[in-house]
DNA sequence: TTGCTCCTCACGTCACGTGAGGTGGC
DNA sequence: TTGCTCCTCACGTCACGTGAGGTGGC
C-alpha cells in the first residue's frame, strides 16, 4: 500500500488530481484510514488509473470516462462515444489548420508593415431574411442615390417601421465595377410583406427571400462610398490569404443609413459569401 | 445608437458576451444611461468589436487582446504574441493528429472485438535516476531469480532503505528473447551511492545514471512473469498502431516486488522508450 | 396596463491548482 | 521535538451562460 504521495510519483499523476478523482468518485483509494483520513492505494490499482488516463488522452470528459469504466456500457455505446469524439477532433483539426494559416498571414503583415493592418475582416454566417427590393442596372453607381431616397421615404409608410430592418444593397455584377452596375436595393424585413410597390421613378419594389449564407466575410466601412475601396481591398486580400473563394453577390448592409445631405456618418457592413477553396485536411 | 439587443443582432454576438466585455473593460458601450443603466452602442463601434472578434478567432486570450487593442503595444511585441500563439497552435495540431490516430485505432478495436481491449498502454516520460545494478547474460531468464534474491537481501543493508526506490531490470537484448538474455538488475535510488558491492554469486553491483527518457510507453503486469507476455504484445501493437518506434532497452520496474516464494502479488511496470516514427505534420 | 427589453447580482461550468490552517508519523 | 506528509475546506481559473428578481419604455 502506498500513501498518496508515493502513488502519485509512481503514476506520474499530481496529488491534487488523485484527490479530485477520489472526490468525484472516478478513482478511489483501495483503503482510507478511518482516523487520519489518509488515502492508501495498492499497486494493482495502477492499471485502473492508467486506463482512465489513456481515455483522457483521447479527450473524453471525466463524466464520459466514469461511465465507461464504472458502469458497464455496451460496445455499441462505446463505439458511439468514440465516433462522436472522432468527429469533434476532425473538426478542431480543421479549425486549427485554418487558425494557423490566419496567424501566419497576420505575422507576415506585422513583419512587412510594422503593425497590424486595420482590416478587421471577420467570418460569420447570416440567416435567410425577406428583402423588399428593386433591381436595376445603373449607368453609374452614384445614380443609386436617387432610388435610395425614394425607398427611404416611401417604404416606411407602406410597410411600417416595426417590420423594417436595414437598408441593404445586393451587388449582382462585379463588385468592383462602378459603371453599368447591376444593383438590387431595398430593405431587409423582419416579417413577410408581399405587396409590390411602384416608385415614382418607375422602379418596382417586390419582396423575395434573400437566402441564408453559412459563411460570409464581413468588413465595415464608415463614411462615404469611396471609403469602401479599402474595405473591398482588405476583403479581397483576406480571401486570397486564407484560402477561400467568393461564392455569391456582395451585400452592403447599412447599419447606419447615410443622411439626406451627408454621407459622413453612414456605417455600412460589406459582406461577401465565401466557401473554402479546397479541402483543407488531406486524407 | 442601439440598445444592447439590437447591437447584439447586428454584430452577431450574444448579449451576455457584450455585457461581459463591458465588465472586464475590453469593449464598452459608447454611452450608458445614468438612470436606467441601459447600454447604448453606436454603429461606428462595430469595427472595434470586429477587431476584437478577429483576434479572438486566432485563439488569443481576452487579456492579450485587451493589451493589443487598448494599450498601444509595439510591433515587436505583437509579433512576439503571434509567434508564441503560432507555436502553440502547431503543437495542438500535432496533438490532435495523434489523438485522431489513437481514436481511430480504438474504434477499430471496438468494431473488431466488440469491446475495448484491456491494454491500458500510456505514454509518459521518466526522469534520469541513479541505478545500482549488475548486468549479466543469463542462460535463461528464470536464472535471474537467484540474483534478485541476493540484491533484495544485501542492498538495503549497504545503501539504506531510505535511499532506495524500486527494484528494476533493464533488458538490453531483445526483449522477447528468453534464453541468453542480457539483463541488468538492481535498484533505482533516490540519491547517489558510489560504492561497488560484490554479491556472493560473484556479480558486481555498481551505480550508474539511468538516463531520462522523454517518451516511454508503459503497461502494467500483475502476477508472475508469464503474465507479461500479453503486456508485451499490447505494447508492441500500440507502437505499430500509433506510428512510433522503439528507441532503447525495455525497463521493468517493480512497483510491488515479488514475494520470496510467491510471484502472484508482484506488480511490475514495463516501459519501452519510444520516438515518433516519422514527422507527423507535413510541411 | 401589458409585454418586451433591459438591468444587476449570484451561481454554474470543467478539471483541477493553490493556499490556509490544522493534524499524524517517524 | 522537528520536519515531512497528509488532511479538509475554500477560492481561483477562463469566458461566458443562465436564471432570479426587479425595473424602464412604448
Amino acid at each position: 500500500m502506498f500513501r498518496i504521495g508515493e502513488f502519485s510519483k509512481i503514476a506520474q499523476t499530481p496529488v491534487s488530481q488523485l484527490r479530485y478523482y477520489d472526490r468525484i468518485g472516478l478513482f478511489q483509494p483501495s483503503h482510507i484510514d478511518k482516523f487520519t483520513s489518509y488515502r492508501y492505494y495498492s499497486a494493482d490499482q495502477l492499471p485502473d488509473l492508467n486506463r482512465i488516463l489513456a481515455l483522457k488522452e483521447l479527450g473524453l470528459s471525466l463524466d464520459q470516462i466514469k461511465r465507461m469504466v464504472l458502469d458497464d456500457v455496451s460496445a455499441e455505446e462505446i463505439r458511439g462515444m468514440l465516433a462522436l469524439r472522432k468527429a469533434q477532433v476532425e473538426q478542431t483539426l480543421q479549425e486549427e489548420i485554418n487558425r494557423l494559416r490566419v496567424i501566419e498571414s497576420r505575422l507576415k503583415q506585422v513583419e512587412d508593415l510594422g503593425h497590424l493592418r486595420e482590416d478587421d475582416v471577420i467570418l460569420k454566417s447570416v440567416p435567410a431574411q425577406p428583402f423588399y427590393s428593386t433591381r436595376n442596372v445603373l449607368p453609374n453607381l452614384f445614380d443609386g442615390v436617387g432610388v435610395v431616397g425614394e425607398l427611404m421615404q416611401l417604404i416606411p409608410k407602406v410597410v411600417g417601421q416595426s417590420k423594417m430592418s436595414h437598408l441593404t444593397a445586393v451587388i449582382h455584377g462585379d463588385a468592383f465595377q462602378i459603371e453599368q452596375a447591376d444593383v438590387e436595393m431595398g430593405f431587409l424585413l423582419n416579417d413577410s410583406f408581399d405587396m409590390p410597390l411602384l416608385l415614382p421613378s418607375g422602379n418596382e419594389v417586390k419582396m423575395r427571400i434573400l437566402p441564408a449564407e453559412p459563411q460570409v466575410i464581413s468588413a465595415v466601412r464608415i463614411g462615404p462610398f469611396e471609403n469602401g475601396f479599402e474595405s473591398y481591398a482588405n476583403l479581397g486580400r483576406w480571401v486570397q490569404d486564407n484560402g477561400f473563394v467568393i461564392n455569391g453577390p456582395a451585400r452592403e448592409v447599412f447599419i447606419e443609413p447615410p443622411g439626406p445631405d451627408s454621407q459622413e456618418t453612414a456605417v455600412c457592413e460589406i459582406q461577401f459569401p465565401v466557401m473554402t477553396a479546397a479541402p483543407l485536411l488531406a486524407k
